[in-house]
DNA sequence: TGTACATCAGTGAACGCGCGTTCACTGATGTAC
DNA sequence: TGTACATCAGTGAACGCGCGTTCACTGATGTAC
């Protein structure tokens, strides 16, 4: 049963959609092409259709994840500190799926190869450009980037700990995001 | 082949430590039981002799990792000065199997269950205190609190970003590790 | 101290299972005339 | 515009493979007498 071309396309968007979704839950290594396919409304046969490997959807989803969380930063946060305040929220925090890539997979993204790295690290320039914009209103270039490129990595680290240490002690963990958000914040 | 209790003392040691530094390297879920048996001199046989499972060794090792980190802090590093240019320096970032635990396994630790992130917990917890002491000097005690937990979160994602984006571009992956260690370091 | 025997850490074959990937086939779409 | 046919997205069975785990067996250790 073929299919439109144009079904076809919204399929394989269907199909990122659901991998950059997974592995941001689950993990790359924890998501198999069956779980995705399903959740995309397909059979595992039809992603070879779309993608060479698992690894090229890899790629392909955690890309879009990049691209969709710059037009959210774009659409959503005019200044820094409304995006500590999104980013830094409990409800980010606990939208695994739905949130940024970079928290969501931070370790694991060492781990795979030098696609994967070069999409991640287009997103986090992004971050850290937006947030160099408006600390050049009142460092020099330098010193504002680097302080840039800290805000950014402490963002992501935040988040990151706030979950691994929140089935433990779920008290801490928003003490920590809170910290986390206020300190960095008093860099700005 | 019955063997002393003395020797089998010290192949459950070797699992363990074979097996925390391959979950570090390749992550628990990138890592079987064969090749940490191997490395440890076994057969995966072996392994459930003293582990009920993959998952209740994966505890022992990462708590191995957090305990080992432990006396490595208070054996080599005396100021957060000390540490920081430990911690955020290329060679613990390009040494995975021997670093940092939560630099490793940030993102994935979220995903696994109360006795894992109890062991990151505490670790967690331990260089919290070991930067507080010293900035209580300088701060009121919740805001030397409030800066520790922020300093230690920055850490490890600044160590976890700076692998991440190593393979696309390795420039950036050392300018972002420096850029941390220097804001960081002026926060205390 | 010497002997008989129970213990149990370790071996390696085997288990069922889910993985990523392939492929023969289907049938509506899109095209050529 | 209507007809014949090539295309190719999607299906689902099947592939080999490595996974975590189990288990019958081995044989040196450690113990009881």
């Amino acid at each position: 049963m073929k299919i439109s071309k144009e079904k076809a396309a919204e399929n394989r968007q269907a199909l990122i959609v659901a991998a950059a979704r997974l592995f941001k839950e689950k993990g790359i290594d924890g998501v198999g092409v069956a779980e995705i396919s399903k959740a995309a409304g397909l059979t595992h046969g039809a992603l070879y259709a779309h993608f060479a490997s698992k690894d090229e959807l890899a790629a392909e989803a955690l890309g879009y994840s990049a691209e969709s969380a710059r037009e959210k930063l774009q659409a959503q946060a005019r200044t820094l500190n409304e995006l500590l305040d999104a980013y830094m929220s409990p409800a980010q925090r606990d939208n695994l799926g739905g949130g940024c890539a970079m928290a969501a997979a931070a370790s694991e993204i060492a781990r795979q190869d030098a696609p994967v790295s070069a999409r991640f690290t287009e997103g986090y320039l992004h971050m850290v450009r937006f947030a160099e914009k408006e600390l050049l209103g009142k460092f020099p270039q330098q010193q504002a980037r680097e302080r840039a490129m800290a805000m950014v990595a402490a963002m992501i680290g935040g988040v990151a700990m706030s979950r691994s240490v929140q089935k433990a002690d779920a008290g801490l963990a928003d003490e920590l995001l809170a910290a986390v958000r206020k300190v960095i914040g008093e860099l700005a």
